[in-house]
DNA sequence: TAACATTGCATAGCTTGCTATTCAAGTGAA
DNA sequence: TTCACTTGAATAGCAAGCTATGCAATGTTA
């Protein structure tokens, strides 16, 4: 009944649901945090690197982007010496969000995990890690 | 880095993906796969009893609905007494498929928990139920 | 160097989620 | 019995995934 795949489907909806209203009043959305989690440790990269860097589809960055750029929080120049690629750096409004993001992403991942122990913590990523590598594995 | 909720989510969209590539040959997709559980239950019954069967909301419920129809897979009937509520019942095309689509979930969550001892896969659930439970509980 | 292959992004089109809103049908109370 | 509330479902509008395609800029090679 309860399958492994529901309930993975179940938890990361509430997680997504969970981080949504708490970062709303920054005026970000949870697409959003994989990507300024990255320009935040590195910007001025091209959405290739991005995608490198997360896992996600190129062209669901190239979405996410778009909406990053109109929401004010990324810009795009034109890479110094590659026509097709571009820049992409962090606003001065993304960068006053940043502690207050990760705040809120602990929150929620603090809620998620409350009754459990540090060990059980631990197993839990553990697993996930574990699952998503066998899924990805090539057979 | 690699919080619980980043992980979460990426899990659950490689199952999401596992499953559709299993599933595309019998005309269904990830997100009917609930309802359709829940139908091979017990068909005939209301969207809303659907909808207190499986965390999702209302509006996807008819959204997902209006797609399964198009696909063949329900047809709906007038609720015999109350003229806004409809019955829903599975087709025999959708019946035709279930085993399949049994053995397709199966493998693929087989192949997620492919390293996994058995009481490893107990606790896995376990744990994921709980996340659950947390995140839902109203504080 | 002209032709072909590759690469970086964007776009189209679809699914699956969500919230908010609407609307008709049913229910209850004055 | 009428008027207001509630309820079942549909719709609008958006986000975030995905695959497949298109297109211009780069690279490569005969």
């Amino acid at each position: 009944m309860k399958s492994a795949g529901y309930l993975a489907n179940h938890m990361a909806r509430l997680f997504a649901q969970g981080l949504h209203e708490r970062i709303a009043p920054l005026g970000i959305v949870p697409g959003q945090f994989p990507a300024l989690l990255a320009l935040w440790e590195r910007d001025g990269v091209t959405q290739k690197e991005l995608v490198a860097r997360l896992d996600i589809e190129q062209a669901t960055m190239a979405n996410t982007l778009t909406r990053m750029e109109r929401d004010g929080l990324i810009r795009r120049t034109k890479h110094p010496s590659d026509a097709r690629a571009q820049q992409i750096w962090l606003t001065a409004k993304a960068r006053g969000i940043r502690d207050q993001a990760y705040e809120a992403a602990n929150t929620v991942n603090s809620r998620a995990l409350g009754g459990f122990s540090e060990k059980e913590r631990a197993q839990f990523l553990d697993f996930m890690g574990r699952v998503i590598d066998s899924m990805q594995a090539k057979d």
